[in-house]
DNA sequence: GAGTTTGTTCATTTTTTCTTGAACAAACTC
DNA sequence: GAGTTTGTTCAAGAAAAAATGAACAAACTC
């Protein structure tokens, strides 16, 4: 009984079909949502499609941010037109880098989600969990190539000043960091 | 005529089978490249790929990097093993983001490439002309949602707060930019 | 305990992205 | 101009990523 919106709930909606597309878009048909919803579920899909994430985890955080009330699994299913395999996954990675969190309604058994609104908290999760690992196992590579750069006999100093400019990036990476981080806390806008 | 290529000298060389795999990295083969130089390749084409270009663009900035000398792009089709095609495809995108420039070699009929080495240039020129058009969308997209949001008469205070939200995390963003540029600027390591 | 409701996992299918290679063009050589 | 050499383009194939859906588990209800 998902009340209210299901797709093709009592109404003759024909085919209530909204699927993802190629620029993690969605396809404007029919839907559920208001159109400014549906704007908003695009638009954020897109920019967290531009973090590297699949285009329904995009949705999926879209929808949630669209949404006066906190969604549970399955009407993220239903208004997003996904399976409930996808926006399970989904929610999962969404959980991780901490962009959304679940809420308890008393009464309810099921669980529900509220988007994360800071954009300090949204981008440091990201930093975490996606990009500090990034750094971190190439800190271990960087040092297999210093290694291996020993063994070269010929064109020592150019190897030399190639590897060194690979330390030197590495470090700035890691520098830039929590700088970034730092930025976007002033100001807590909203 | 294939001359001077790079580290393993002149010698003759025995079906380099070395092909791009999942992890954008590459199988160890008998590969025309020194060790410290397929491991490079490697190292680098892993960084390029988290900015979301494809492996082989990675690859070739790579081996450029990794080269004493410019290449051009037969040389690069050879020492990656990829087709002609890709190399071309990979030149003009790095080209695009001035991640590598032409060399014209004297003698030379053919277009040879080095790479650029100042992170502030790479990291720029990549925000430049990846980063700063989605941002510009972004800012029609969002005039879109402003103009929905207005014919919305449920929710007011809701929708307005969410929509004010998605304009300021956009300034942010556009702020943010040319911040990074400037720390990257200063202490020009190399 | 039998039957629900809710959610996760993962093999399969679908979609998207990347690479290839062959056809084409441009610029040079003789 | 005919023949090279060098490089680009793009349709088609290959590989990777994402989404699906059905089987399974866990927690609840009666």
């Amino acid at each position: 009984m998902p009340r209210a919106v299901t797709s093709t709930s009592s109404s003759s909606l024909p085919q209530v079909s909204q699927r993802l597309t190629k620029g993690g878009s969605l396809e404007k048909k029919p839907s559920p949502l208001a159109p400014w919803q549906s704007e908003t579920v695009d638009y954020v899909s897109g920019v967290v499609q531009l973090f590297g994430l699949p285009p329904s985890v995009g949705a999926i955080y879209g929808v949630l941010f669209a949404s006066p009330e906190p969604l549970c699994l399955d009407e993220i299913t239903t208004l997003l037109s996904i399976s409930k395999g996808s926006a399970s996954q989904g929610l999962r990675q969404l959980k991780e880098v901490g962009a959304v969190a679940p809420v308890r309604l008393q009464e309810a058994r099921r669980e529900y989600f509220k988007p994360e609104l800071s954009l300090k908290k949204l981008v440091s999760g990201f930093l975490r969990d996606r990009v500090r690992p990034s750094l971190d196992s190439s800190q271990t590579r960087l040092e297999v190539i210093e290694r291996l750069s020993r063994d070269e006999s010929a064109r020592k100093e150019f190897v030399l000043s190639r590897v060194n400019t690979l330390r030197v990036w590495s470090e700035r990476g890691r520098d830039v960091l929590p700088l970034i981080d730092l930025l976007l806390s002033e100001k807590t806008g909203s």
